[in-house]
DNA sequence: TATATAATTTAGTCATGCTTAAAATATTTT
DNA sequence: AAAATATTTTAAGCATGACTAAATTATATA
């Protein structure tokens, strides 16, 4: 086993190489909420344990060894999060917090157990992909709902679950996973998302739309 | 929230409490695993806390306020193995290593979670008790098995959970808590103590039966 | 009671992972 | 291209919590 701080760090790299090509120090270390000076240090001790590429102000990269250990802390991380919601009822917008924690104590029977109870799910809560056990992920094409005009139509797959204030209020507008709506407006000027919601309507503002990720995009007939 | 070294001392410290009436570093160092001198060091560490009452070679003892953490971790401790042997199906002899990890990382919400789903129990899968909020637990009459003569009858109360092989064992002997049985005999020079469970019948060695503790105890007619 | 043994504490180290401050390197701006 | 700025790394140090080895104190034995 690896430290929570390792597996912390190998998480964090992976989740911002999905993004960015080049993870910097800086990044990194913002993520994480620690100095770059610590990163740089930690950076320094995952490249002698061959779980990253690292080269002096060029930034990191996981190797296949890293990345392994990554998708399994994600998969944790993940089941966890709908275990805790689907059988304790914990609010999705806590799920992320306390899972953050348990991730790095579930043992591989109890995560077995759990996968198993809940039926191999594929995604969490806010709709993120859950690695199966050899650490494959479905396919996500992620457009981001600012990336929608008016007229088209889609299905929330996914929320960002970086603020809980965020997910508070999108569980207010009704907005989980696997709910369909419609793009009535967008207006200009990074102004606000206009949607429909089944009979009820939203302006959403730019960065909430921002980390609304969208699937089965079609023009409304 | 003091640190996961923090609690796992002041719950040793509160175990060995129950057993004798004074706690020395050394039998401390022990159920710890760690060697006397660390003892020592975190001793003083938690003096000064004020959680516990030490002065230098005379043995520690919990304050208040570390009697209070103790008891918490307990809580937690046990809940977490009702709720792995209940809801997640965990044989018993494996909820007390898992709950080693979990017992420092679960929420007060958690807990109240878990502690309602269970209906509100008082006992953990070895029956031991588990402390309600206030730190209060029943008061239990801990007679061992190695107590009983021949012709007494009573109920399993509580095991030992210290070594998962013993509760393998018992498992396989469906020696549960709650298991009504009446004993046979008691061998002398140390021999084992036979008893009756149902129609089966089983020769406990010394060690297994002191690790056995009775509730209900009557003269069988 | 003196001595041997056992328990405990102190002293000095080590690993992990963080910090701040200063130095080195990259990138932007002029 | 030089200067200014931003990023990154190095250096030194701190807290936690463990270790070994040596010194101290208690307890048991003769």
């Amino acid at each position: 086993m690896h430290t929570q701080a390792v597996e912390d760090y190998l998480k964090s790299i992976y989740k911002l190489q999905e993004e960015r090509s080049k993870v910097t120090t800086t990044v990194l270390a913002e993520l994480l909420e620690v100095t770059p000076a610590a990163a740089t240090g930690m950076i320094k001790k995952l490249a002698e344990m061959n779980l990253v590429v690292y080269e002096r102000y060029q930034g990191v990269s996981l190797t296949d060894a890293g990345q392994k250990i990554a998708l399994e802390v994600i998969r944790h991380h993940r089941l966890v999060e709908l275990y805790l919601a689907e059988a304790l009822g914990v609010p999705w917008d806590q799920v992320h917090e306390e899972a953050e924690k348990w991730e790095h104590v579930l043992s591989e029977d109890l995560e077995d157990r759990i996968d198993a109870l809940l039926g191999h799910p594929t995604a969490d809560p806010h709709g993120a992909p859950i690695p199966n056990r050899d650490g494959r992920m479905e396919p996500t094409t992620r457009s981001r709902l600012t990336d929608l005009s008016a007229g088209q139509s889609g299905v929330v797959a996914e929320v960002s679950d970086h603020d809980s204030a965020l997910l508070r209020y999108l569980g207010n507008l009704n907005l989980y996973p696997k709910t369909a709506f419609c793009v009535i407006d967008v207006a200009p000027f990074n102004g606000p998302v206009t949607i429909r919601v089944g009979d009820a309507q939203h302006a959403l503002g730019r960065e909430v739309a921002h980390y609304i990720f969208v699937a089965q995009i079609k023009e409304s007939e």
